[in-house]
DNA sequence: TGTACATCAGTGAACGCGCGTTCACTGATGTAC
DNA sequence: TGTACATCAGTGAACGCGCGTTCACTGATGTAC
């Protein structure tokens, strides 16, 4: 399971406690993860964490970063591969969300859950959080423009999409969509429906789902 | 500060606890609320507590099933006031909705994060959730009936509505809405406008925003 | 009204646990000459 | 190429902490007669 380090320097300790710290996060969730267990993890002393994170909210704020980050790549993939669709970036981008948040739930929630309480302190958390939002922000302005979304400021708009997503997808995560609801659809059907309430959306075709 | 207690037996320590809970999450956070804290905080033994509560699960469910009754308390009491007018019923409950959030973030995340895990053991708390959940059905219902809110499902809808709001205070409480949007409006203003990306609404005049 | 007794709620000591953090240390690495 | 030395990353023992939970106990309460 755990491979012996070969010499006394491990090389890379930092970003190695940072995936040890998401994998804990995906296979014990919050609340095992300490930076005694990251570092037994990685099979090193319980101090060595240390020499690389002042203390535990450095280490929760890099896999905030971290998470932040694959969104933000993620979202600007599907952006790229539907240049010309403004609508369905705007449900591939909602999708990709989606996916994070089922796929690593415990992950999504420390990126999200403004565990990054000092934020001046982590200026590279701020940064990638920034440039989602505008990320997004573009997406709604392509959107207004072929009247997808409802006019209005789009900083604003974006708030409005963003939050009907993060609400869909912590109400899911947190068991609290009746199982009427749940039961008669996937989640992706869940989603164009809720997203289609805001925006205009064609239907989608039943078997196109990805993944 | 805390009053000696006049005899041997409390009286009704059960209530108390849960009183000392909440108040505890608003006072010192999540990370603060203990068997052992709420249990010096009514000025009984830390053992006290398992006399009411078979474990610190059941506290917390206790916590969040009084949350909950806030909840549908307030809701009902919003939409009895506005009885022939859906589209206030359904921004006064977003409202209510809001301002619990606001006002007691972590009695709230508490209530809506959950935390209950074996929902079966509790079924107080589900009781109260699916009650709290048809309320807001009637009201879709009603929007829908004026052409307030779309068509479909209501639940469907109801899902909708809800997660907007939920998203909305979720990013609000996790301090990730941009100061840039923040900073340009009150709260309230940010929750009809959110929801009028959704229903269609009457503007609200500047002056009529309560508390 | 008085007494015996069962029941119940709260006590306080004790358990083992994992945590964050500090500290003097040591082994490995790289650089200057 | 070889040696001295500064630097750096990781070690392991120790600290004090608050936690959930158990357990034998005891003080208060209520009921039967």
């Amino acid at each position: 399971m755990k491979r012996k380090r070969r010499s006394y320097h491990h090389g890379d300790l930092k970003n190695a406690l940072i995936a040890a710290g998401i994998d804990i996060l995906a296979k014990e969730g919050a609340g095992a993860l300490s930076l005694r267990s990251v570092a037994q993890k990685v099979g090193v002393s319980h101090a060595a964490p240390y020499a690389h994170f002042a203390d535990k909210q450095a280490l929760i704020a890099a896999i905030s970063t971290e998470g932040y980050e694959r969104l933000y790549e993620a979202i600007r993939a599907v952006a790229a591969v539907h240049q010309r669709d403004p609508a369905r970036q705007l449900v591939e981008a909602a999708w990709v969300y989606v996916k994070f948040a089922l796929d690593d739930p415990e992950h999504f929630k420390v990126t999200l859950s403004g565990v990054v309480e000092r934020e001046k302190d982590y200026p590279a958390f701020v940064e990638v959080s920034k440039k989602s939002f505008a990320q997004v922000v573009e997406i709604v302005q392509a959107c207004q423009k072929k009247a997808v979304l409802p006019k209005g400021a789009p900083d604003l708009v974006a708030v409005g999409v963003w939050s009907l997503m993060h609400g869909l997808v912590s109400l899911l995560l947190e068991n609290q969509i009746p199982r009427s609801v749940l039961d008669r659809m996937p989640v992706r059907t869940m989603l164009v429906a809720t997203l289609g309430q805001m925006a205009r959306l064609d239907p989608e075709p039943p078997c196109a789902t990805p993944s």
